[in-house]
DNA sequence: GTCCAGGCATGCA
DNA sequence: TGCATGCATGGA
């Protein structure tokens, strides 16, 4: 990975798997939005507008080095050398498929209160209408930057109001479960400081004790917000890949980073019937 | 009208 | 401890 200051924007050349596209509509986050080839988000509380010029090659447009150092480059996970990670998912025959299909997709690791509070709201629920409420979620009650962008809302923000102040998001059954999550990070109750610092089931113990969190949840909070990449959420998708293809258990070589082969599964099989409906 | 979606809480055996 | 059921909503 090198990079180089050209005006306001900051070429990041010589990278390694990866590929914006599948990474940022695979289903781990729901903010993400594409025009012409750029992709646009908030994140850290910050605009972000990226191009993914070849293979190699992504523009980081109106970011400087610093910001980059500081967020960025972790959001994307690129001080993890996936080349290792891939080569072993070779040794399976579904998970070289998965990965030779869809090779590019990296986890990233997302603030820990924006997975936490969108995978709550994922629950029962598709990742078009995810996307919906997370919009409404954030227009309604995150800070205007301008330009039609705005910050997810803080816990503490969301902390103070009543499951029928989010009536307008429709979120279902779900609002009551925002805000006992977060109460609960607010008050320190859920200490992301402290799952960052311990190992994947102390995580799971403290996320489970929100109301509205379950394995699936947690494992998702784990994975995308909190650096965990030994956690296997499993969802509806991941059984039936589990039933069709794994029925002893998923193969050696997706381990330790069982997450990241996750992904490429999930992924890989949901767009299975995109395709067969289309 | 019916089924389903990146599930979970609840109640009942 | 394990399993069935209800839950809000909207697209297919």
């Amino acid at each position: 990975m090198k990079i180089k200051k050209d005006e306001n924007s900051l070429i990041v050349y010589d990278l390694d798997c990866i590929n914006l596209d599948y990474t940022l509509d695979c289903g781990q986050s729901f903010r993400w939005e594409k025009n012409e080839n750029i992709w646009s988000a908030v994140a850290f509380g910050k605009k972000i507008r990226i191009e993914q010029k070849d293979e190699n090659t992504l523009v980081f447009y109106n970011t400087s080095e610093e910001d980059f150092e500081n967020f960025w480059k972790n959001y994307f996970d690129l001080e993890r050398d996936y080349s290792v990670i891939i080569a072993r998912f070779q040794n399976d025959k579904f998970l070289k498929e998965a990965s030779n299909e869809y090779y590019g997709i990296r986890v990233l690791n997302q603030e820990p209160w924006e997975a936490l509070c969108s995978f709550i709201i994922s629950q029962n629920n598709n990742i078009p209408r995810i996307k919906g409420i997370i919009k409404r979620l954030c227009e309604s009650f995150g800070e205007d930057l301008g330009d039609g962008f705005f910050t997810f809302p803080s816990a503490e923000k969301l902390s103070t109001l009543t499951p029928e102040d989010l009536s307008s998001l429709r979120a279902g059954f779900r609002a009551k479960y925002i805000i006992d999550a977060a109460k609960k990070v607010t008050s320190g109750e859920t200490d992301f400081e402290k799952i960052l610092a311990n190992d994947i089931s102390f995580g799971r113990e403290s996320l489970m004790k929100i109301c509205g969190v379950g394995p699936k949840v947690a494992e998702c909070c784990l994975l995308y917000g909190l650096k965990k990449a030994d956690a296997f959420p499993v969802d509806v998708w991941v059984k039936r890949i589990m039933s069709e293809l794994y029925e002893k258990g998923l193969p050696e070589c997706a381990y330790p980073e069982i997450g990241i082969a996750q992904q490429y599964l999930f992924h890989w099989r949901r767009n299975v019937d995109n395709k067969l409906t289309k």
